[in-house]
RNA sequence: CGCGGGGUGGAGCAGCCUGGUAGCUCGUUGGGCUCAUAACCCAAAGGUCGAAGGUUCAAAUCCUUCCCCCGCAACCA
């Protein structure tokens, strides 16, 4: 029987013939998540991935490779493995369906069920696509054309094994009714509940003929088919608890705690897989979770678009902790979500490395210059005794301390993006305190060393906290954080299995300062690759193109995208003549410019006062944005904007080669 | 009448079920600070909540109609 401590989380086995993408890696990130927390809080976690390797596209791609199909798989299946060791992804087990244990326990539970007349054999006909060698449903077959490749499909009729599906219907209803968590989140129970009432559940197809489809796992009770991918495939829920480790577990883990899939497979897993278990006598899983897509630049991934996003090449420049970190933070989790290289740059810059990257760097500068590199060392009960004086210390420390009370409540509800916005904050209330105590201060009196060393053994200390918190979800990082504190921790022990507590640290710990968390991203320069550029040749070298192929594909839009010379016309440009220029009191870098278009004057404020004085613009002909909408600057209206080289801080002006007119047209 | 999702300050979103001072993150602007990764802290500006009707003492929230955007598949999680 299994205990209330375990925690048994899946994946769906991945197809092993897809390029791996953001999509994999969204599911996979957020199971580690779960597990790694899981284990921290000391329950018995079993995390199990792995592949999906039988099935038709495997045998066509294989034979066209001209490989056996296993050997095909072997060849596929470390782009899968690399990629979660790139991800620090920490499963347990990871199966492949052509695992010889695994097709032991399919056959013997397609031979239970077949024992159990809950398997017959019927004839089944349906549109047949002799190209694509599929059947279609009456649905997906419009004008006698297959809606894959287009062409004519047959009628066709073939002998088959059905699964009594149908039957379990009205269980399976009421057992969705009653197990209010069964199906996540509520709008996809919602769903599933709605899809009963206007469908009736068929029994299904679990057999295909060996003369369309021989890489699968024969059927035991007949060998002239192999089984159904879908039948294979969630059996390794199950199949996985025999073999992968030491000793069977299905007692130890059984039923499954989570089903992680996307939403797309949700039917499958709360139809299929529920009645499938139901036949079998088997308790249902705790929970199957769908979660939502991504698009990517707010479009729909997809090959045609060239725009499916390869994790390694995110990795490659943001490095996996802020990978992990976006995908979990950037959408609540069950909703669709938009992944752009910019909202990644723009999370990883302001909550990673302005926030907790920031926080560690200046902890341990100030350390590492008032207190010889030492953790300094206060009285116990210091802060307790001065609780007035360091109210925004007890303060970040109480709400640290807090958190540790809800996570639970968070990572049950799969509300990572709030938790972590929570923890992220938390840092931020650090930065607070660190701030309104002015430690560069205290340093320089003698006086004040006792508050000084408490302030900053307290930062020590909430960094230290916010490791652990952030362990799940940035495993790398947190581990980073520790050591550059100079703390030695073994994150496999189960270090929030107690109440946290705020313990003195040992003392005479010497930090080991190290290169920043999360570099900053900078923009990328002009002309830079993007992730998603396809950079293969329009024909693909390997194999020949199909007839579809011949279609010219329209190239991944640039950032930022094209702009017709009609929307550039939009925009008047023009020349005009500094007549006057004066700082804007109290600013730093406004400077108000008086701008002679020839027949008419414009005020403009502008701001290059960091680069410029303004006695050095004075009869300078610049250029300027002539229809820019006014605008308010510090009270003062700016009727247009003056061109200038440089991003963020202005490098250059714009002026023009040869003396014209004022109001003069640039184009 | 195909189905579904959505339209809320410059951007991205929350709030809507269970009507009652419109909130968050980023950005912008000003100020502070100088320990820190041009960082951090404080403050401010900025929204007639897609449109029009209706219900109500009161509507972003409930009802009706309309408009607009985005998906609808096999690279798919």
């Amino acid at each position: 029987m299994r205990s209330e401590n375990s925690f048994y989380i899946t994946t769906p086995i991945y197809y092993v013939n897809d390029v791996p993408h953001i999509g994999h890696a969204y599911t996979t990130v957020a199971a580690d998540a779960l597990a790694r927390y899981w284990r921290l809080r000391g329950r018995d976690v079993f995390f199990l991935t792995g592949l999906d390797e039988h099935g038709q596209k495997v045998q066509q791609a294989a034979a066209k490779a001209g490989i056996d199909p296993q050997a095909y798989c072997d060849r596929l299946a470390p782009q899968f493995q690399n990629l979660w060791k790139r991800l620090e992804i920490s499963n347990d087990a990871f199966i492949r369906t052509t695992d010889t244990q695994h097709r032991e326990v399919v056959q013997r539970y397609l031979q239970r069920l077949f024992d159990r007349k809950l398997i017959y054999k019927d004839s089944y006909s349906g549109w047949y696509c002799t190209f694509d060698e599929r059947f279609w449903t009456e649905k997906d077959v419009s004008g006698g054309l297959c809606p894959d490749c287009k062409r004519p499909v047959d009628r066709l009729s073939e002998d088959n094994y059905f699964f009594k599906m149908g039957q379990y219907q009205d269980r399976l209803i009421e057992y969705i009714r009653t197990h209010e968590r069964f199906i996540r989140p509520e709008p996809r129970r919602n769903e599933m509940l709605g899809f009963f009432q206007t469908q009736k559940l068929g029994d299904l197809s679990i057999s295909r003929p060996k003369s369309r489809l021989c890489w699968g796992i024969e059927l035991p009770f007949d060998k002239n088919y192999v089984t159904y991918v879908w039948f294979d495939a969630l059996v390794n829920y199950l199949s996985s608890l025999e073999y992968q480790l030491p000793v069977p577990s299905v007692d130890r883990y059984w039923p499954a705690s989570v089903h992680l899939v996307g939403k797309d497979i949700l039917t499958t897993h709360a139809v299929y897989w529920s009645t499938i278990l139901m036949a079998l006598d088997l308790p249902l899983p705790d929970m199957i979770f769908a979660h939502g897509w991504w698009t990517v630049d707010g479009e729909k991934m997809s090959k045609s678009r060239g725009n499916v996003v390869d994790p390694n090449k995110i990795i490659d420049r943001f490095g996996a902790d802020a990978f992990r970190y976006f995908l979990l933070r950037e959408v609540p989790f069950g909703q669709d979500g938009d992944f752009s290289e910019q909202a990644l740059a723009r999370r990883t810059n302001s909550d990673l490395a302005n926030g907790i990257g920031n926080l560690l760097s200046r902890t341990l500068t100030m350390i590492e210059r008032n207190c010889d590199g030492i953790i300094p060392d206060v009285p116990p009960d210091f802060l307790e005794r001065e609780s007035q004086k360091y109210s925004l210390v007890r303060f970040a420390k109480e709400q640290l301390l807090l958190l540790d009370q809800n996570l639970d409540a968070f990572m049950e509800t799969f509300q990572f993006n709030d938790l972590l916005l929570h923890i992220v904050s938390r840092a931020s209330d650090v930065d607070v305190f660190i701030d309104k105590h002015e430690p560069w201060k205290l340093a320089k009196d003698p006086d004040k060393q006792l508050e000084l060393h408490a302030v900053l053994n307290a930062a020590v200390q909430c960094l230290s906290i916010l490791s652990l918190y952030i362990y799940p979800f940035m495993p790398t990082t947190a581990k980073n954080i520790r050591e550059q504190l100079g703390l030695s921790t073994d994150f496999s022990l189960p270090l929030l299995k107690e109440k946290l507590m705020w313990e003195p640290l040992p003392k005479g710990i010497k930090i080991r300062k190290a290169n920043a968390l999360f570099p900053r991203i900078e923009p990328k320069p002009q002309g830079a690759k993007s992730v998603n550029d396809n950079t293969l040749p329009p024909q693909s070298t390997t194999g020949s193109p199909s007839p579809a192929a011949a279609t010219i594909q329209t190239p991944a839009p640039a950032t930022p995208p094209q702009i017709t010379i009609d929307e550039f016309q939009k925009i008047q440009l023009k020349t005009a003549k500094v007549l006057s220029a004066e700082r804007v009191p109290k600013s730093e870098k406004l400077i108000k410019l008086n701008v002679s278009l020839g027949n008419e004057e414009r005020q403009i404020v502008a701001g290059i006062g960091k680069k410029y004085e303004p006695d050095a613009l004075l009869g300078k002909t610049i250029v300027i944005v002539a229809n820019l909408k006014p605008a308010k600057l510090m009270g003062i209206e700016s009727q247009g904007m003056v061109l200038a080289a440089g991003d963020s801080d202005v490098r250059g002006l714009i002026t023009i080669l040869e003396e014209v007119e004022p109001g003069t047209k640039v184009k």
